[in-house]
RNA sequence: CGCGGAGUGGAGCAGUUCGGUAGCUCGUCGGGCUCAUAACCCGAAGGUCGUAGGUUCAAAUCCUGCCUCCGCAACCA
């Protein structure tokens, strides 16, 4: 009999940097779908892996002075490493460096180019030496430069491969707007709007300026670009066009795509784009969930940043918690879609006081009542009462409740499910007093009924759990005597599973309740630690150490230089350009009047620190216009990217004895 | 007028599709209980549902204007 296939995946992670929490939000959602899928008798593909090619681990292996696959080798071990730690069960780990990959990709380059959906093109656009990139015409700024470096370029032309994408946006609009395709579907109008209906340009699939990435097979001065080398993994590591796996045919089309918001757009547009050109069917879902945002001092989420010193490590958190609570408070709090709160004190109280008070308890205080009533082994004799029934029916109904939220891949709503049985299993031993009972030896059926079905329920709910929490799950099942077999899937939408006369084995704290205060002390304390790390790595930064460098342009003559007419100006006055994330607007003394100045920086400077300072500005640049603000000359500024990769951004203040309007030369 | 989302007791959220007593978790306060991990159970306080209008017997919910926040896009001359 064949098994009813599942297949789910998580992203093929970018292995620039060490794993973080953000990355174990995904994975464990992930991991405990597919367990729970397994639970219930599908054979199931769970796939995670890595994507390993690219210009910045190419550039990050070059300043480690190693080869790009030493360098994706060491932090493709700590992923694994993490993942083993957090219990994660995938059944396939795909590097786009394993040859099976490449050679499909380079099969699937090919395909698309012979269907006539990759064609061969040009960069109309100009080429900027400091950067070794090439720019499109929409990508150019307004006065043909480097959107990157902002530097002149020179005119150039280079082949690239483009991918076709247009012939598809109809039908993928359908996909978005008409299924349920994308979960949630909140998001499907914004994309149907920034990106279909302005028209789906094509797809740049190659480049030429870097070399680190699967060449493409017919010519060879061309690697394949991201798109297509990092999305074909959920169906090369399939089998589909290599011999290396060959279950293409059992797992395709995938029931879930899980990934996190930044990369939707990829998955919900370019993905079914390929497919569709190669004529595969489509994947049933695309799950997005939001980031994990840290909770500031004032009470507002902010991205996790190296710089702040607030990245989570997952490590340092399971030492300390256990793995378990640590899966159990991401999918808590993880809602589809949306971000969440990460911060210390909200994933203590919630481990405090759902599993500690809640769940830990429940165990705890059961046993102990059939330990102390009974020795540990209840006796057969029953006596049911009236009061039963509703706790019955709330255990009964947990199971095909649980199980249409995790089809639905709404994980918070699963346990917020399953923890209203363990809510009503503590309401239960209120209701039917067994404290009192244990003083009556007539009541001893009675007694044994209310701790059989205690333990019944508990069984349930670990059960139902187990996928969650795959390592403190079997211990509860070990404490109320429950076997394998008694909570196999289809006994746990089942009462009176249990034997009569099970035994208890009374065993230690299986979720210790944590002291708030004392954790929240001590963890700050490595935050604090952790803050001062990363400014001492900056202040080393700023004696140029680990300081990347941007290459020595071109030789000019001086008749060049002499084009540019650098004037000091004073600034006086200074404010954010409303609407624009990065523009300040500034009015400048010139020396022979106001100029008004638009530039990039509000990153780095506040308006307020800069007005009365004198910079130096370029006087002759054409005027140009930025988010509807006139820009009459630039503001120059020194530049260099960090060890981090931040850039550091500095603006040239002159001294302010230097007149105003004086030239440079 | 670029596109979209959100504003609900102290905190985090549900409820808005198809108007009809405003709900959950945490926190606070009071009570109960003692099997248990200072836990558990019950109860209470606390919200003019961002704002101003409109439709209606009736609006958190529908319509209009406005304010604030967030994401995407744009913007780094």
């Amino acid at each position: 009999m064949d098994k009813k296939t599942f297949y789910i995946t998580t992203p093929i992670y970018y292995p620039s940097g060490n794993p973080h929490i953000g990355h174990c939000y995904t994975t464990v959602a992930c991991d405990t779908i597919a367990r729970y899928k397994r639970m219930q008798g599908y054979d199931v593909m769970f796939l995670t892996g890595t994507d390993e090619h690219g210009l910045k681990i190419e550039q990050k292996a070059a300043e480690a002075g190693i080869t790009p696959k030493q360098y994706v080798d060491e932090i493709v071990a700590t992923f694994k490493k993490l993942w083993s730690y957090m219990n994660i069960s995938y059944d396939r780990y795909i590097r786009t460096t394993d040859d099976y990959h490449v050679e499909a990709v380079q099969k699937i380059f090919k395909a698309l180019y012979d269907k006539g959906y990759i064609y061969k093109g040009e960069y109309s656009g100009k080429y900027c030496t400091p950067c070794e990139s090439f720019w499109t015409e929409s990508q150019l700024d307004e006065n043909g430069c480097c959107p990157e470096c902002h530097r002149p370029v020179t005119f150039a032309r280079e082949e690239a491969y483009f991918f076709k994408m247009s012939p598809f946006a109809d039908r993928i609009e359908d996909l978005l707007l008409n299924t349920d395709y994308l979960r949630p579907k909140t998001r499907a109008v914004e994309l149907v709007n920034n990106f279909i209906k302005p028209g789906l340009e094509d797809l740049c699939v190659s480049r030429t300026t870097f070399k680190w990435g699967i060449p493409v097979s017919f010519d060879d001065k061309h690697v394949v670009y991201v798109w297509i080398d990092a999305l074909s993994n959920y169906i090369t590591a399939l089998g589909y066009e290599n011999s290396a796996h060959a279950d293409f045919e059992k797992y395709w089309p995938a029931d879930v795509h899980m990934v996190a918001k930044d990369i939707m757009r990829f998955h919900a547009i370019i993905w079914p784009a390929m497919l569709m050109a190669l004529d595969i069917p489509l994947p049933k879902h695309l799950a997005v969930h939001g980031w994990i945002t840290m909770q500031g001092k004032n009470g507002e989420g902010e991205k996790m940043s190296k710089s702040l010193g607030n990245v989570v490590d997952p490590f340092m958190l399971g030492e300390r918690y256990g793995v378990d609570s640590i899966r159990y408070h991401i999918m808590r709090e993880m809602a589809l879609g949306a971000d969440s709160m990460f911060s210390n004190e909200i994933m203590i109280n919630r481990i405090n006081s759902d599993l500690a008070n809640g769940l830990g308890n429940l165990v705890s205080r059961t046993v102990a009542m059939a330990d102390k009533y009974f020795g540990g082994t209840l006796p057969t004799e029953r006596e049911s009462a009236d009061i039963d029934e509703d706790f019955r029916s709330v255990i009964a109904g947990l199971a095909p409740a649980v199980d249409a939220f995790v089809d639905e891949t709404k994980l918070k709503q699963a346990l917020e499910t399953i923890f209203e049985g363990v809510s009503r299993a503590n309401k239960y031993i209120d209701e039917t007093e067994p404290w009192k009972l244990g003083k009556d030896e007539s009541r001893r059926a009675r007694l044994a009924s209310v701790l059989y079905n205690l333990l019944d329920a508990i069984r349930v709910i670990a059960g139902l759990l187990s996928p969650f929490m795959p390592t403190t799950m079997p211990k509860v099942l070990e404490q109320i005597g429950a076997t394998a077999d008694d909570v196999r899937y289809e006994n746990l939408s089942r009462l009176g599973v249990l034997p009569e006369n099970v035994t208890v084995h009374k065993g230690e704290m299986i979720f210790p309740r944590i002291d708030t205060e004392k954790e929240i002390e001590e963890l700050n304390t490595i935050i604090l630690k952790n803050m001062e790390e990363a400014k001492a790595k900056l202040s080393s930064e700023e004696k140029n150490e680990d300081v990347t460098l941007e290459p020595i342009g071109d030789t000019i003559k001086i008749d060049d230089f002499d084009k540019c007419d650098i004037r000091v100006a004073k600034v006086i006055s200074c404010e954010k350009v409303p609407k624009s994330k990065k523009l300040l607007k500034f009015i400048l003394n010139d020396g022979f009047g106001e100029r008004q100045v638009v530039s990039g920086i509000a990153k780095f400077y506040t308006p307020e620190e800069l007005v009365g300072k004198k910079i130096l500005v370029i006087a002759n640049l054409a005027p140009a216009t930025l988010a509807g603000v006139e820009s009459q000359g630039m503001i120059i500024s020194a530049v260099a990217k960090g060890a981090d990769g931040e850039e550091k951004l500095n603006l040239i203040m002159v001294d302010d004895s230097i007149p105003c309007g004086s030239k440079l030369c």
